[in-house]
DNA sequence: GTCTATAAGATGATAGAC
DNA sequence: GTCTATCATCTTATAGAC
């Protein structure tokens, strides 16, 4: 890949995670990458598309890091400690600020779109099979739609940190609350055929 | 209040809501709002202040009319019913769309900020009282942090909105699956004196 | 592939008439 | 309070020289 292409890639994907999407004009990306502002359109025809190539060389990159920490993960509080580590890791990238703009301005722009439904279906399928691992045994994994939890999982890190830019304190009361919310899992999760049980009876009770 | 005031107030509201933050120009309000372009200025300064206060005016009023539902409220399973039907609601008249936005714009704008710091705000002060109320008896209370989680469940629905515009049938798997983990907690709630030990136990574990 | 120059248009904001 | 007119600046995108 050229120089050009390359340097313009990395500058897109710095200017939206740093200065956000509205920012991230033609020539505000080529200031950054320190290259002609007529190139953005030679080498990637608009700057949404750009946008999109830059989110998805991160996404790989990222995805690619942790493939093999998630592939160690036998147990669900380790899977916790995991999430904890790669959300500390990726909000300080910048990468999951760089999701978060891609989500609204997806909401109108189609280009955008496609490239945060690709980096979601990225995390998405990681956080599945290690989900769908280690939950195997549990009593949990027959209540829990685990395709869903995921991605439940990966848009809670965009909203955490949605809230933690305009709200830090309360980002990190969520968050607390969130892990809190986990223990909970983990207990039912502990209880065994008692919990498996009780859970049965409640999904029965519901419908 | 001037009919001029109201009516940008509004069009603000609606523009944002429907076409996002990036397409609410001053013209574009405006003329949604068939009123002069520069009345904007004159009225509320700048663009984001009129936003800003569209913003507050909504929040009110849709806090305002929940109020009583959630007074009603005395058990879990009934939260969780109003919370859905608050959620479709408020999804259909565009107010979370419009609170998504403005999380995202708040990341680099002061003002935005401010505006989605207070509409969280508002909607976190009622989740938390109706979930203290709720949870006053049950074994959760110890060890739920009840501010956060009612924080997280804000940022929750704002997420649920942002996924769903990219990928609507990703964001209905994941509100289906964040229904089951619902259920569970609501059987740790039923477990009463043994889900009460349960927790304890691990929360002693995990210090 | 890279550059300059420029078209064609939108934007926030203001001055000043009414 | 409301209007027109306007400025200065920014934007995407292209044409054409090198």
């Amino acid at each position: 890949m050229s120089d050009t292409r390359a340097k313009l890639l990395d500058a897109a994907a710095r200017t939206v995670s740093t200065d956000g999407l509205a920012a991230a004009s033609a020539r505000a990306i080529a200031a950054r990458a320190q290259v002609n502002q007529a190139l953005v359109f030679y080498h990637f025809g608009t700057v949404a598309e750009l946008v999109e190539a830059a989110s998805r060389q991160r996404v790989a990159d990222s995805v690619e890091h942790y493939r093999e920490r998630f592939g160690a993960i036998t147990t669900l509080s380790e899977l916790l400690a995991l999430g904890r580590e790669l959300h500390e890791r990726e909000r300080a990238a910048g990468n999951v600020a760089l999701m978060a703009q891609l989500m609204s301005g997806g909401q109108h722009d189609p280009v955008l779109a496609r490239a945060a439904r690709h980096a979601m279906d990225c995390w998405t399928a990681e956080v599945q099979a290690v989900l769908t691992r280690v939950l195997a045994s549990s009593p949990l994994a027959d209540v829990l739609d685990l395709a869903g939890l995921a991605r439940a999982i990966t848009a809670g890190f965009i909203g955490l940190e949605l809230v933690e830019g305009v709200d830090p304190a309360g980002a990190t009361a969520a968050l607390a609350a969130l892990e809190r919310l986990g223990l909970l899992v983990e207990v039912v999760n502990d209880l065994g055929a008692v919990g498996r049980r009780a859970l049965r009876a409640k999904l029965r009770n519901r419908r």
